[in-house]
DNA sequence: CTCGAATGATTGCAATTAGAACCGTTCTAG
DNA sequence: CTAGAACGGTTCTAATTGCAATCATTCGAG
C-alpha cells in the first residue's frame, strides 16, 4: 500500500511540475508578444483577459492575481491611454474597466500575435477540448 | 473563416486562464503547507523536486525558474540545515545538491501534506494520467 | 431604521522573481 | 596546444507580486 501511495505521490508531483512549466511557457510567450507592442507581460494578460467592461475585482480574477496587482497593471494601461476607468452603473464603489479605442485596437494586434506559434499548438483542437474539460474540473471557480 | 479564427482564439484564451489559474492554486496549495513547516513556497516546490542529489541547474529547470532564484532557494536551505552543497564529482564547476537527514525527513514530510487536499484530487487517476499525457507533449523539454 | 459585517478599490511595504553582468571551468574548432 | 565559445554558479539590481491596512460604499440581521 506504501508503494502505491508513493507512486501517486509522484505522479502527483510530476503533474504539478508540468502545469507549473506550461504556465511559466504560456507566460513567456506573452511576454515575448506584449514586449512587441511595448507592454509588460501581465499587461499582456490583462490586455487578453478583457474581453469587454468589467470590474477590477472581476480582471484579478481573470488574471488570478491580487486586486492590488490589478490595480497597478490597470494604472499602466491607463497611462498609456489604452483604459479608461469609468463609474459603474448601479455601484458606486466599483470601477467599470473599458478599453479605448486604442486600447481595442492594440488587443486585437495583441491577439493576433498570441495566436500563432502558441505552446498549445502541439495539441490537436480535440485534445485541446479534452484538456480544458479536465483542468475546469480541477480549478476552484 | 473569421469565425472560426475567433472561436480558436477563444478557446486558445479560456485554456491559459485554466492553466494559470491550476498552477497558482497549487502554488497557494504548497505554500500553506509549507508554511506549517517553516518554509517559504518555492523551498516548498524545491523540497517537492529534489527527488535526489541534483545539480543547481537542474533544480532550477524543474522549479521553471532562473537559475539566480535557485540559488537563493538553496541558500535558505542550506542555512536551515537542510541541504547540502557538495563537489561534483567529475565537474568544478558545478555543485551538487544533497539533503541532509533533516532535509530528507522534512520532505517526507511535506510529501504527505502534500497529498492531502490535493488540488488534483477531483480528477481520478485515469483522467491524471490523460492529463499528463497532454501536458508533457506541449510541455518543451 | 441602524449598526456591524462585507465588498471594491487603493496604498504602502516586504518578499519573491527575473535579467544582466561576472567569474571560474569545460568544451571544441583549428 | 590554444584561443574562443559555452556552461554552471553567484551576485547585484530592478521589476513584479502578494499581503496587510485603509477608506468609501453596500448589505443584512435584528
Amino acid at each position: 500500500m506504501t508503494d502505491v501511495r508513493e507512486t501517486q505521490s509522484q505522479a502527483d508531483r510530476e503533474l504539478c511540475g508540468l502545469i507549473n512549466g506550461l504556465a511559466k511557457q504560456i507566460e513567456a510567450h506573452v511576454r515575448s508578444r506584449a514586449a512587441t507592442l511595448g507592454l509588460t507581460a501581465s499587461q499582456g494578460v490583462a490586455l487578453r483577459e478583457l474581453t469587454g467592461p468589467m470590474t477590477l475585482r472581476e480582471l484579478a480574477e481573470r488574471m488570478s492575481c491580487e486586486p492590488s496587482n490589478a490595480t497597478f497593471v490597470a494604472d499602466r494601461l491607463e497611462e498609456q491611454g489604452y483604459l479608461e476607468r469609468h463609474p459603474h452603473p448601479g455601484n458606486r464603489r466599483a470601477k467599470q474597466l473599458v478599453l479605448t479605442p486604442a486600447g481595442a485596437e492594440l488587443r486585437e494586434r495583441l491577439l493576433g500575435l498570441l495566436s500563432e506559434d502558441s505552446p498549445l499548438a502541439p495539441l490537436a483542437p480535440e485534445e485541446q477540448d479534452t484538456l480544458q474539460r479536465l483542468l475546469a474540473r480541477a480549478v476552484v471557480r
